[in-house]
DNA sequence: TATTTATCTGCAAAATATCGCATTCTTTAA
DNA sequence: TTAAAGAATGCGATATTTTGCAGATAAATA
């Protein structure tokens, strides 16, 4: 198999990590700082197992990485990098068919690119 | 739902529309050049009709556009600068379990990268 | 009009991914 | 040692995607 090949096909897994709307949330909870797995269940409102088991796949493929604290599991991105890349894409998301501002897209980009780690509103 | 929820679900989308080897090497084909179905089906080595399908759910999802001439039906996409998007993803697949190694995703990078857009060679 | 060329559509089978829970594992605290 | 907290794992039930073809369309040409 030809190298090219070989490379579309990695960076199809990338992309395929990253499809995932609680993923790119949980992607964007990371940016700055690093959370145990409840703080981001509670932060994004989902069970507890799911995010596990995201975590566990983003693991796998190196998107994060963990570090214990006593019993608790502590989450960071692996290259912070990620996230901003992951914002470019907002770029492409305007005048897409589902019912979503352009107003909404510039809150989520301003959300997801202020300096400030902590909590986010609306 | 909220906002943020809203866009981490149509960024997800796009996403997922990046995330298939096929689709990847197609829209790096797209460039800078407009291409018709076989063209990119010989290019790529790909059956006609998977092409064709690809070429069907990118159209769904506006990230390309089409112009008949004839009987062909010349694609192009419809932010260019989508592909750009693309590479700067090589970025994250550097260190990954599968056997790329780092000057095949160099050589990925340059061919993806370089500004001539005919005849790629390797 | 009949053919040929270029592309699209439809469909079923196979492969993957997601979701919701219950259970298990580990580490700390009682 | 026991209990409790914090996470991970296992697994069936459901989507969703991907694939491979066969057949249907549409446009140009003979």
């Amino acid at each position: 198999m030809p190298n090219r090949v070989l490379v579309a096909k990695e960076l199809a897994e990338i992309f395929k990590v990253a499809a995932h709307p609680d993923r790119i949330r949980m992607i964007e909870e990371l940016r700055q700082a690093e959370f145990d797995v409840n703080s981001l269940a509670e932060r994004l409102d989902l069970p507890g197992p799911r995010v596990s088991q995201h975590l566990a796949l983003m693991r796998a493929h190196r998107l994060v990485e963990e570090r214990r604290d006593g019993r608790r599991h502590l989450y960071h991105l692996t290259q912070p990098e990620i996230a901003q890349w992951i914002v470019a894409g907002l770029d492409f998301v305007e005048g897409r068919l589902a019912g979503i501002s352009p107003s909404a897209i510039r809150s989520a980009r301003a959300l997801w690119t202020a300096p400030a780690p902590d909590d986010p509103q609306t």
